[in-house]
DNA sequence: CTATCATTGCAACAAGTTGTTGCAATGATA
DNA sequence: TATCATTGCAACAACTTGTTGCAATGATAG
């Protein structure tokens, strides 16, 4: 009702200082690559981006908060992969900024931090961003996330380069995987060559027989 | 020298109570699975096992040696998978205790915990037992992990099977990072169906191209 | 220039956690 | 029955956690 006009006017006072705010964020971050998103700790946090902790805790009320604030804008490059004419190519296009990702130590916390079992539904989210202009109506088994595109897949049945029966979606979640595991596990650089033979294996298998060869399932 | 007799008998006194030891063990994977490494509180653990606190500080001096002994014995059934005559059959076994790993939450527990950057060598070396019987010589690139069985793919080397250029610990990470992917992050059942279909994607490859379209790479 | 007022830093706080230590009770084995 | 490692208990200093009251700051409106 009078809510425009008692309380006062909104945009007076100092302002927030962006200042602050990266150094929090980008405090953030690197803490996350030192210790986990268990192990953050917000006093750490506001000692490493020379703030008071107060600023830290009034801003962001839970620690859930602070990460997802954090990790905004770290998948920005994931568009639609663009059409490189070939399923190799849109393959690799799909998986290169997914790697480049991984390649970072900010990635690397990102990813570590999705997979905590303390991450609710702000992270997961954020994670799940990957798929967000998925077509509708295609597979939302997935609980509440959205699935990654399929375009490059449409793409590839019109032109015939797409063997029958194979899910898109498992297709993509595969080649994350497979980049999750190098960086994660083994710890190592998950571009270059390493994901040139990836995307080859997914693209043509590890069996030496042909299409025809594969006995029906089932 | 004088160290056999000297420092008396090594068998007196009271017995370590196993009753003790596998409470801890229990309640350390339950509050693996609830918090995480990271947030691992051995107060909490000794809570959980109705154990006093110094019974487990005194026993397991750092958190690190904690976690290790309770995964133990998690990762027993990564024997050689058996030939199975074909290389889908092949995979299909190697991937199944994995699958069936990540699908217990303590499996999943034990995969977090070895993702954790504040995983030193203890946990690592435990995660890696999976590989512990291959062939020396062969790929011990992975820093100091020992790189995964690989009899599999010269069975179906010999057999006509393995498409040449297919480098089988690729292909053994591309399973078990897309199982990961499936159970960390989809929180889903990698088993069943879902397993079928992934071995089979690696299997024949996502391309209708027969192999000899294979474009040579430089 | 002045008043406004959200933001920031600072200091103190109770409540909880951490890892350690001294001491007494326990109980399997020799 | 004597031994003695193990276990439980209580207390501990040091540290962490999240909150609160208060004063200083400084961009903006008037």
């Amino acid at each position: 009702m009078t809510a425009d006009s008692s309380p006062a006017r909104r945009d007076a006072g100092r302002p927030r200082g962006a200042t602050v705010v990266a150094a929090v964020l980008r405090a953030v971050r690197a803490e996350l690559a030192d210790h986990g998103y268990e192990g953050l700790s917000v006093e750490r946090v506001a000692r490493r981006a020379e703030v008071n902790k107060t600023s830290v805790y009034r801003r962001w009320p839970t620690r859930e908060a602070l990460v997802a604030a954090a990790m905004e804008g770290l998948l920005d490059d994931f568009g639609d992969a663009p059409d490189t004419g070939t399923l190799r190519g849109d393959l690799h296009a799909l998986a290169s900024p997914i790697a480049d990702l991984a390649a970072q130590p900010e990635g690397v916390a990102l990813l570590r931090a999705a997979l905590s079992p303390a991450t609710g539904s702000d992270l997961a989210l954020l994670a799940a961003r990957r798929g967000e202009a998925a077509p509708p109506g295609e597979g939302s088994a997935t609980g509440g996330r959205q699935p990654p595109r399929v375009a490059f897949a449409e793409r590839a049945r019109a032109r015939g380069e797409w063997r029958a029966g194979v899910d898109p979606h498992q297709l993509v979640f595969t080649l994350v995987g497979a980049i999750i595991h190098r960086a994660l596990f083994e710890r190592a650089d998950p571009r270059g060559g390493w994901l040139d033979r990836l995307v080859d294996l997914v693209h043509d298998g590890a069996s030496s027989g042909s299409p025809a060869d594969r006995p029906p399932r089932p």
